[in-house]
DNA sequence: CTCGTCGTGGATAACGTTTTACAACATCCG
DNA sequence: CGGATGTTGTAAAACGTTATCCACGACGAG
């Protein structure tokens, strides 16, 4: 008797346990389970037995403290993108029949508590790390990938420091437009997500989008007629946004945002000012979540295969950590335009 | 020179180190960190001061080997579902200023891949766990429970071993019945989650809903129009849910769904032949989440106060891990209808 | 025969922390 | 002043792995 949590907490099976049981050096055991060279057939065999007969699992912080730990951190702002989920399903897949494990870190918004989350996830010794736009100065960024193998996703700013998986955004911005356009378009308005604040990424999918836009824009000769507001990507920074533009002098008739969740509140503030969609207002998405596909909304997108993303981020990741490769890559998707219910041709016309 | 990549990883920072620096034993610097009994305010000050010079971090492998890790792990098997994403937050906020860290494990449907997702944080010595509705056999948790502080969300199944956080989904259904019935519905369906398949777990969210539900029904006596039909929480699900029932003899007046995803796979059938909501059809969903908001939808449905719960989960977690209550306890949250746009009086009245 | 060489397995020193045990010293009380 | 009682700091032993040697025997070439 001991106490009322008198159920002992039954202790680990530990390397040295298999080893006995085998009648081996714990040497011999760490190598069958890095399958490292220098064991013969039996011994392999031998340990592997005695590995199954006490169900062994090897204590990861103990493997952090000399080797791998084989667990992959993810950085993400947030959890609620659903975008973000089809780029962890992506990463997932590629993974699950590997050693690795993902872990993930939901930071939110705050650059400093993304700047706290990879410091967690360095410190607990992740063997690589996967960020997924990171709002943390990229000076921040370099320093973590010199010491841990590093992918970002989303920044089109390239480093040899890093990997990184990006949508093409300016075609995506492009296919937009030129939609619009051919529906007979010609005031289209972008709202994109609001600038970064000096943490010297230059190259966010923002820009990058906004660029698209505007170049598109001017290829029609509609440079004149461009305008880009900046928002939270999210339903109430759509509603306001959609509030301003559409009770401006000159409302566009054409509105497309950088994200899905922003659109449907761009729909919701057209909604309460009693225009429809898509006869008085086309809008258009993007990265076509499943939001977009949803019952009465319909809502065109832009389509930027997260799954493939996740996936390509996760073996370029291992590449690295396995040190197959040594020099930096960048891996581009080409976005894909998916037309719903949300556009159609201007009244006016 | 050394090689293409000569950015050495610049060693990291150790007690040692700090320990040097300060002019005092590592033991002095680990109490300072942890900050445990015996030091004086004059050493607490030296230390702190060397810990800034030096920008310290403790090691988490290391730490692991014999104390915390301060890492608390969740399990979650989607992260798709926004009424995950509030439970997130909540335990987030509740950490926020703490030393302890959350990462999450994202695990899918899939029992055996929950389950080894469970044994990687174990193995990562996580201080303790937060089970998010685990479709693992409940005997795998307790034996987790066992060895790691551990508070499952969700199921009902009380237990001694973990600590428990839980909606009153019984009092929740019977909400939904009450206010539909006052509405004048009578021929009211329940969509809800397939059952469990002999993992065990008794008492499921879904499970206490349907009792909830039925014993509502039979309240109003109503029990012989009850009929329950199961399906997966998701707008395909909820599609093909609504499509056998309002095709089927004698459909329903209202239907209420254990999530608000599968609320509108709902919507999108009854849109899809041609009936009117909520003119032809109540429609109620579970959760409260964004979706139920968001612009053209307004759906009706419970709310569960994610946030809530989850904070609660945080708290009872870390007054486990640091041992300041032995005794299992059990929270239960009170749901509250949102009343939107979705729920009407009955066309045939 | 002698040398290398190769293939296999084991001893053992890290890795960075926490924690236990104890030494040194100060303080208090009778 | 002697002993009991605190207080503050340190030395050193874990913790469970990995990786670097080294030893040993077998074998083939000269």
């Amino acid at each position: 008797m001991d106490g009322p949590s008198a159920a002992r907490p039954h202790k680990r099976v530990t390397i040295t346990d298999v080893a006995r049981h085998a009648g081996v050096s714990t040497a011999a055991v760490s190598k069958v389970m890095r399958n490292a060279y220098g064991v013969s057939e039996a011994m392999r065999e031998k340990v592997r037995a005695a590995i199954a007969d006490l169900g062994y699992r090897p204590h990861a912080a103990a493997r952090g403290m000399r080797g791998r730990t084989y667990t992959i951190g993810v950085l993400l702002d947030n959890v609620r993108n659903a975008f973000f989920a089809d780029i962890l399903d992506g990463i997932r897949d590629e993974l699950r029949h590997t050693d690795y494990t993902v872990l993930i870190g939901a930071a939110g918004f705050d650059p400093e508590e993304q700047a706290r989350t990879i410091r967690s996830l360095v410190d607990r010794q992740m063997d690589g790390l996967i960020l997924i736009a990171p709002g943390t100065p990229r000076a921040e960024v370099l320093a973590t990938a010199a010491s841990t193998p590093t992918v970002v996703i989303g920044h089109h700013d390239a480093s040899d420091a890093y990997d990184a998986v990006v949508d093409a955004d300016d075609l995506g911005a492009g296919l937009v437009v030129d939609h619009l356009v051919a529906l007979g378009h010609r005031d289209i308005a972008l709202v994109s997500a609001p600038g970064s604040r000096a943490n010297k990424w230059k190259r966010t999918p923002e820009a990058v989008l906004s660029e698209g836009y505007l170049r598109a824009m001017e290829g029609h000769g509609l440079a004149p007629l461009a305008r880009v507001h900046h928002t939270a990507y999210s339903d109430d920074g759509g509603f306001k946004a959609g509030m301003t533009l559409l009770t401006a002098d000159r409302p566009p008739t054409a509105v497309m945002t950088g994200a899905d969740v922003a659109a449907l509140g761009v729909y919701r503030a057209a909604h309460e000012l009693g225009l429809r969609v898509p006869a008085d207002l086309s809008l258009v998405g993007y990265n076509n979540t499943a939001l977009a596909a949803l019952a009465p909304v319909q809502l065109t997108s832009v389509d930027q295969a997260g799954h493939t993303m996740g996936s390509a981020a996760a073996r370029m990741l291992v590449e690295r950590v396995e040190s197959r490769r040594d020099r930096a890559m960048q891996t581009t998707m080409t976005p894909r335009l998916v037309v719903r219910a949300t556009t159609g041709a201007p009244r006016g016309r």
